[in-house]
RNA sequence: GCGGCUGUGGCGGAAUUGGCAGACGCGCCAGACUUAGGAUCUGGUGUCUACGACGUGGGGGUUCAAGUCCCUUCAGCCGCACCA
């Protein structure tokens, strides 16, 4: 027997698996469907990190199970290739950022297909190919024709180094997510997405898939639903103030209101203030903050009253202050509060600051002077009027109808989700397909006219203005308005990297379609995702994105289903060998290349399976890598011990019947690492006796398969029953052999463990007691105590309680 | 501050419904085979004051029985962060 040669055994099935397409999935087959997903890489020039491999072995070894079961099986691949890292290599290095995506392209290629997955690799997608874009930017055509896709001139923040608006997402601790620069607030007119409308249903629908629920979870808070009331405050002046509150209840304890310093009523009062100087102040420096500063300072309240204008309390017709601060957020709620310091943490550090009355209506706190009493539902009310004795889950309701009795206010719920900023001032990215026309406005280039594809032009630096570098493309900017066909210009945004990420899936489908998105047939068969792992980075905002875009789709009547994913798992970060996430600066990065050219694919694919449990972040190690290619060769060498028998032997027959079980059930449920540790159990057995058998050997390759698919598919060839093992049936199990005859109970003395004994597994309670009292070193146990009671769990313990 | 996750040998980690803590792997120790071994095979390996006792971050509780359930506390990681 010759030794094994991973790297000649997995070139060669490399090549056979592409030669054959025996991986290709199949549109209209009669055969069920399973459709695996996992995250498109983007293509960065630092090439595939050990990470991706995690997420796309786990998704391969079910696809590959579910092959084996008679599946349809579709496991695609692609490119979100548009983005950033891109475009500022090429601008540093002075390359078209198309070139720079191919070789990047060139290279994830060339890893993937050394990894040996089951790609699909005909149903290629890459999103700045423009025969993918074109449906991007038709996608984007629907959602304007139906007002979903608005411009507006908007705060944004202002990315310094990569010249770029970013959404409030990109922006972590006051600095760019990419490039760590400064990042300020700019006001530009900018495309948005009404992804807002569609955030009840983001988060109902949620009970309709089989999300983990940390991920649920994190949609849920994204979206921060709110259940409160709008309440009117009239003002002195005449004007009225609605504010935006959830403890309605304590309506009789607000002391004074705010309003954000941006609030519109702030200007229209301003001219008959007593100290509009100090007002118009405040706003200017409200304005020049970040919205990184105005938290960042979050500890020091600030603020100006608004004076010679008073607030009066709907409940009670107190007349209240006025102030403005920046506590107050303009874009949330209706920009102005009540605020209730004796039960609100803010509020209170704004009572003390300027010395407001504090009044207590929630019974149940600690002195209200000293500390708020926040806790909600708890509690009772008083100082309240009509609402004294309830309690606050009584009073809310109560208040709310009082004040809807008489027109003060009204229920509402609020979500902390923000329409999508869509634009960016970048050259690669998707381009808008819209045109402005002096007369028309906003005019969508026809349907037939897509791919509206990118200029080629020299230069992809941003305007130190914040102009996207297609402001310097003359002779694609001016163009004529397809409605009037007077001169016009095209918009000269881009889409963000999103855009392209949100629907990938579907173009999956039917991936070469001239004419749609995807063909009905496609989109009613595959859809939808039955199976989509990837990072709990993407868990919010690709998530959240796809499935709003998703939502849209299907109201157009464009996709079958209200949901595009019907599973979603997530894998932990594979860290460096020290604990710390890998980097380049911490010097711990391994590099796919070497590992597997020293192991072997199959070696690292069942290492990074093995590794820990899926779902969480664990170290690499080299030596838990050369444990698994040492493992790998003990089944190869055990062609030596192999007998011609087909079937299994009667000492291991159970064994093996176990092990299909546990291994076919641990897959399903992603616990790759106590799948393959019962497949090493197993080899270990076949060690210890010495032998093997072939049905033994066959059953035990066939179950390494999705794993380890490239040795395993070797010996299939050599010992196997002919064709590729990858599309050979998955082994069944006999239930009943699973089951052991005779079982090991433990013997307990007052719950500590004393002896073991082998009895009938299927022996009942009764049938036990009487075996036990029956025992001679039982008897000796217990040795003349008393024997308070005995507890008996078949096939698992005796406990004999004794005094 | 809010939300979520995690604490188990020297290390990575196992342990359906409470029922033998430490599966499997690494590392380490010993033996076999070897000219040799950073190869291979076999055996051992939680701790201790060791025929017994103690052990799943700490403290308390429920139970015949707790890694698992309850209360409390500490530490670490991730996400959000003035969202009224």
């Amino acid at each position: 027997m010759e030794s094994y040669n991973f790297s000649e055994i997995e070139k060669k099935w490399q090549k056979k698996w592409e030669e054959s397409g025996c991986f290709h999935a199949v549109n209209g087959s009669e055969k069920p469907k399973f459709y695996a997903l996992i995250e498109f890489p983007y293509p960065s020039g630092q090439g595939l990190h050990v990470g991706h491999p995690r997420s796309y072995t786990a998704l391969d070894i079910v696809a590959r199970k579910r092959r084996m079961q008679g599946y349809n099986v579709l496991y695609p691949i692609g490119w979100d290739a548009f983005g950033l890292p891109t475009e500022n290599f090429a601008i540093k290095n002075k390359i078209h950022p198309k070139i720079v995506t191919k070789n990047n392209i060139a290279n994830f290629t060339r890893q993937l297909k050394m990894l040996g997955f089951s790609f699909d690799w005909s149903r290629e997608v890459n999103t700045t190919d423009p025969e993918y874009y074109k449906w991007t930017q038709w996608i984007f055509l629907q959602l304007f024709k139906k007002g979903l896709a608005y411009k507006t001139e908007m705060p944004i923040n202002w990315c310094t180094g990569c010249k770029v608006g970013l959404s409030n997402e990109e922006v972590v601790n006051g600095v760019c997510e990419r490039c760590g620069s400064e990042v300020v607030q700019r006001r530009k007119s900018q495309w948005m997405l009404r992804i807002t409308d569609y955030a009840e249903r983001l988060i109902q629908d949620l009970d309709e898939v089989d999300y983990i629920e940390r991920v649920k979870t994190q949609q849920k808070n994204w979206i921060g639903r709110s259940e409160g009331a709008e309440v009117k405050f009239t003002l002195t002046s005449g004007d009225d103030m609605v504010v935006y509150t959830t403890r309605c209840d304590t309506l009789f304890g607000a002391t004074y209101v705010v309003m954000a310093p941006e609030h519109k009523l702030v200007e229209k009062l301003l001219p008959t203030l007593e100290n509009p100087d100090e007002v118009r102040d405040y706003i200017t420096l409200a304005g020049k903050k970040s919205e990184f500063e105005r938290t960042e300072l979050a500890k020091e309240k600030t603020g100006v009253q608004l004076k010679g204008v008073y607030a009066v309390n709907p409940a009670n017709g107190n007349k209240l202050p006025v102030f403005i601060s920046d506590y107050v957020l303009v874009t949330y709620g209706t920009g102005a509060i009540m605020a209730v310091p004796a039960h609100d943490d803010r509020d209170w550090a704004f009572a003390k600051k300027f010395d407001l009355p504090i009044i207590e209506v929630v019974s149940g706190g600690e002195d209200v002077q000293k500390e708020p009493y926040t806790d909600v539902y708890k509690g009772n009310m008083i100082n309240s009027d009509f609402l004294n004795g309830l309690s606050v889950k009584e009073a809310i309701p109560t208040m709310i109808s009082w004040l809807e009795e008489r027109g003060l206010g009204k229920r509402k719920v609020n979500y902390k989700l923000r329409d999508w900023l869509f634009s960016r001032q970048r050259y690669w990215g998707e381009p808008i397909p819209l045109v402005y026309c002096e007369k028309c406005g906003w005019v969508p280039i026809p349907e037939e006219e897509l791919p509206l594809e990118l200029p080629e032009i020299e230069e992809f630096e941003p305007g130190e203005n914040g102009e996207s570098p297609l402001a310097k493309a003359y002779d694609w900017i001016n163009t004529t308005c397809p409605h009037c066909g007077a001169p016009a210009k095209r918009e000269t945004d881009t889409m963000p990297q999103w855009a392209g990420s949100s629907w990938y899936f579907l173009r999956y489908m039917d991936p070469h379609n001239p004419n749609e998105i995807a063909s009905k047939e496609a989109l009613e068969y595959w859809s939808p995702v039955d199976w989509y792992n990837g990072g709990m980075e993407h868990t919010t905002l690709h998530l959240l994105y796809s499935r709003f875009w998703h939502k849209f789709l299907y109201d157009i009547g464009i996709v079958p289903t209200k949901e595009p994913y019907m599973k979603r798992t997530s894998h932990g970060m594979i860290l460096g060998e020290n604990g710390e996430k890998m980097s380049k600066s911490r010097n711990n990065v391994v590099n796919p290349d070497e590992v597997v050219h020293d192991f072997g694919a199959d070696a690292v694919r069942t290492f990074e399976m093995f590794i820990g449990a899926f779902d969480q972040s664990t170290p690499w190690s080299q030596d838990g890598l050369k444990g698994c290619f040492k493992f790998l060769e003990r089944v190869w060498n055990l062609q030596d011990m192999m007998t011609d028998e087909e079937n299994y032997s009667s000492d291991l027959e159970s064994n093996v019947h176990k092990t299909i079980k546990k291994v076919s059930e641990d897959y399903e449920r992603m616990k790759f690492n106590t799948g393959i540790a019962a497949l090493m159990s197993l080899v270990n057995d076949f060690y210890k006796k010495g032998a093997v058998t072939k049905g033994e050997f066959l059953t035990l390759i066939t179950l390494l398969n999705p794993v380890a698919p490239h040795m395993t598919e070797e010996l299939w060839e050599k010992y196997g029953k002919g064709g590729f093992l990858s599309l050979a049936p998955w082994p069944d199990y006999d239930e009943a052999k699973t089951i052991d005859s005779e079982v090991e109970i433990v013997i307990q003395i007052n719950g500590k463990i004393k002896d073991k004994m082998m009895i009938p597994a299927d022996l009942d309670k009764a049938g036990i007691e009487k075996l036990i009292g029956e025992s001679e070193a039982v008897a000796k146990l217990v040795d003349g105590k008393s024997i308070v009671k005995t507890i008996v769990v078949p096939g698992k313990l005796v406990n004999i309680v004794v005094k």
